[in-house]
DNA sequence: TGACGACTTCGCGAAAATGCGAATTATTCA
DNA sequence: TGAATAATTCGCATTTTCGCGAAGTCGTCA
């Protein structure tokens, strides 16, 4: 028997399966090292692939796997510009994520965060 | 020879590689179904790693693990109470976060998003 | 057309994550 | 002390990720 989504909640609707699983798609995207140094690499505009191998570390052809990752979770989208192909971030706001993250780690009691989003 | 950090940038910091490390380890811990479950079920406040199995959806053996990852990350933190622990978000933001991936894959254009965050 | 450069896909082995039950530790209570 | 409950750690199999070089695709330019 299959458990039927409640929707009755009050004050915080409970998630249904599917948006976590997206919000963990997108998390898990940025996971990873080289990852965020190419979503850090994008952040003052588009790239070439080639640059961002050098800005990840890592060979060509990884750094076209993790490009992937990135495009399916939806953060990058690519272009087509001669014989090469530029990426930019769709979304510039997990820049403010990561800034987050190390001001939590500084130890800032930070009571609000503008973050400017998607725009 | 250690890198030094750098911090004479101007527009945007070229992020050291321990601070790409950091993020990602986050970044990593919230890129998982059940673990993002057990982040919202604890956006109430604090719950016992019983419940938690529960909310995640997997054995408690596994979900002990997952609150591990969790805890390492910095994201959680955990108190005894009587023979059964509570556990409880360190930084409540990251719900925003999350509520931020829905709002984006809704195609809501948001110039700016009022992030309470870790107070 | 043919050579070149930029990227991606393929194939492979190594490493890490996942999930579970069994065993272990810790705490409460009779 | 001994039983019962809560939670973690351990051991193991399965799956996924990672990283690279080789090979293939696509576009440019002589």
């Amino acid at each position: 028997m299959q458990q039927v989504e409640k929707t009755s909640q009050t004050a915080s609707p409970k998630p249904a399966r599917a948006s976590l699983k997206r919000q963990a798609e997108v998390f898990k995207a940025l996971g990873h090292p080289g990852r965020m140094a190419i979503v850090h690499a994008l952040g003052h505009g588009a790239v070439c692939a080639c640059e961002l191998a050098t800005a990840a570390g890592c060979a060509a052809s990884t750094t076209s796997r993790h490009l992937t990752v990135l495009r399916h979770a939806g953060l990058i989208a690519d272009e087509r510009r001669g014989q090469q192909i530029f990426y930019r971030l769709t979304c510039p706001c997990v820049l403010s994520f990561a800034e987050c993250i190390n001001r939590v780690d500084a130890g800032e009691k930070v009571q609000t965060l503008q973050v400017a989003c998607c725009a």
